[in-house]
DNA sequence: GCAAAAGTGTTAGCTTTACACCCATGA
DNA sequence: TCATGGGTGTAAAGCTAACACTTTTGC
């Protein structure tokens, strides 16, 4: 087993998800931050925010670093989606791709700086991306939406403490569905993983609701081959 | 984003899950086959068969040509699993491996050379590995066993035609747990994903059991961000 | 009081689990 | 006829989904 000669290029992408109002329905809904390609291949195309991985660095810390000099945010969630390393996605040299997806708070998302070359889309109306990357963020938003079911990643979206009617608002708009709020408390009380706090949030016309915190003692479900040894590969940063 | 003078090199290993007997109970259980290392680092201790990815081939195709170089292998299911990258991992010069999973049917094990060189082991009991192999098999153990319970994989443990029998032993070995052949029967009917043939096992001292085979036009579950695309992303050889 | 969202109660329908019991075969 | 797994029936328990209803606030 020893090295040949090669030079096949390793790069990093992250596909970034925020919450937002959608322009038309006022809705909150998924949005993704993407970058325009300023040379060849794909010149001038919209494509995931993303560059070399460095020698001294990790698959996660270059994700992390790109995500920071590419769109100046950092997030509160960040997650390996998948490899990609078919030969003929590129059109030149050799690359093969380690692609993240990464979750964002609303006040961080609004930080991003917005310009010619970086611009937010609604994630389920994306316009023709460079390389494979429409078929990437398909799969990043498949992902996203099949894990808001059975683990917590929804805390990345919110601060500290929220509502239940927060918490609710989160996962309809990820999941682009109603639900029952009756339902949505019951099922998140009997899963254990919120713990209620002494205040409520007065103001609103009508009874005041009560603010929850995630309880830290109870683990995520899935966070990777080596946070599931509690070696940290999945980033939260709280 | 321009290429920095990096020299990162790209491997690939492979967990690979073979169904066999355990020696003291005779009960099936999952094996998985270790190559041993010849040269330093880890010079002598066990290893994931695994190589260097060649310019000219995907990812996907380095992982099928090192199990078949190392272990003479050719999986029923093939699919990618996470990809290391940090930096500590490997003594020496920068590696980043991406990881796959594979099942090989009970024939196929078998025709694979054992030798002073490769020897199966119990997954659940293996000795200290090269690297960080023992947290990957661990990894990859968890991924198949969740699996399992959602997907068709265990299809790939099996022949054309099964009994249901045959596949719920399939399922305790995964498992590792005993399940109720009445029920299973049933999860497995409503699920619709086996038709059933024309024929039936006879031989043993009791009623003869009826042969199924997989409905193939069922899809998978989650059979990756090519494969849910149907351009083919995990290798299913039927 | 009224509107609005918070929060509780209730019921039908579905799924899961445990286990009783009959069926078909080889020896 | 007996042992052995194949295959069906059934009922309790648990979960889901839909929706009625009460509570508490601001105006």
């Amino acid at each position: 087993m020893q090295q040949s000669g090669q030079a096949i290029s390793l790069a990093v992408s992250t596909v970034i998800f925020a919450l937002r109002p959608l322009p038309e329905s006022g809705e909150s809904a998924l949005w993704i931050p993407l970058v325009r390609r300023t040379r060849e291949p794909y010149d001038g195309q919209w494509a995931l925010p993303g560059g070399w991985v460095d020698n001294h660095e990790s698959l996660e810390d270059a994700a992390a670093r790109n995500l920071l000099e590419t769109t100046a945010l950092e997030p509160a969630y960040l997650e390996q989606l998948y490899a990609f390393g078919e030969v003929e996605r590129s059109i030149g040299p050799r690359a093969v791709s380690i692609v993240y997806w990464a979750l964002v708070r609303q006040e961080e998302a609004d930080r991003a700086t917005e310009g010619e070359n970086v611009r937010w889309f609604p994630a389920d109306d994306l316009p023709e991306l460079a390389f494979d990357h429409n078929v990437i963020v398909d799969y990043a938003l498949w992902r996203l939406r099949t894990k808001m079911e059975y683990s917590r990643i929804a805390r990345a979206f919110l601060g500290e403490t929220f509502t239940l009617s927060e918490l609710r608002i989160v996962h309809e708009a990820v999941l682009q569905k109603q639900l029952d709020p009756a339902n949505f408390r019951r099922q998140i009380e009997n899963s254990g993983s919120l713990v209620p706090t002494d205040h409520v949030v007065s103001g609103g016309r009508h009874r005041p609701p009560r603010l929850y915190r995630y309880d830290e003692g109870v683990e995520l479900v899935d966070n990777g081959p080596l946070g599931r040894l509690k070696t940290g590969s999945t980033r939260v940063i709280h």
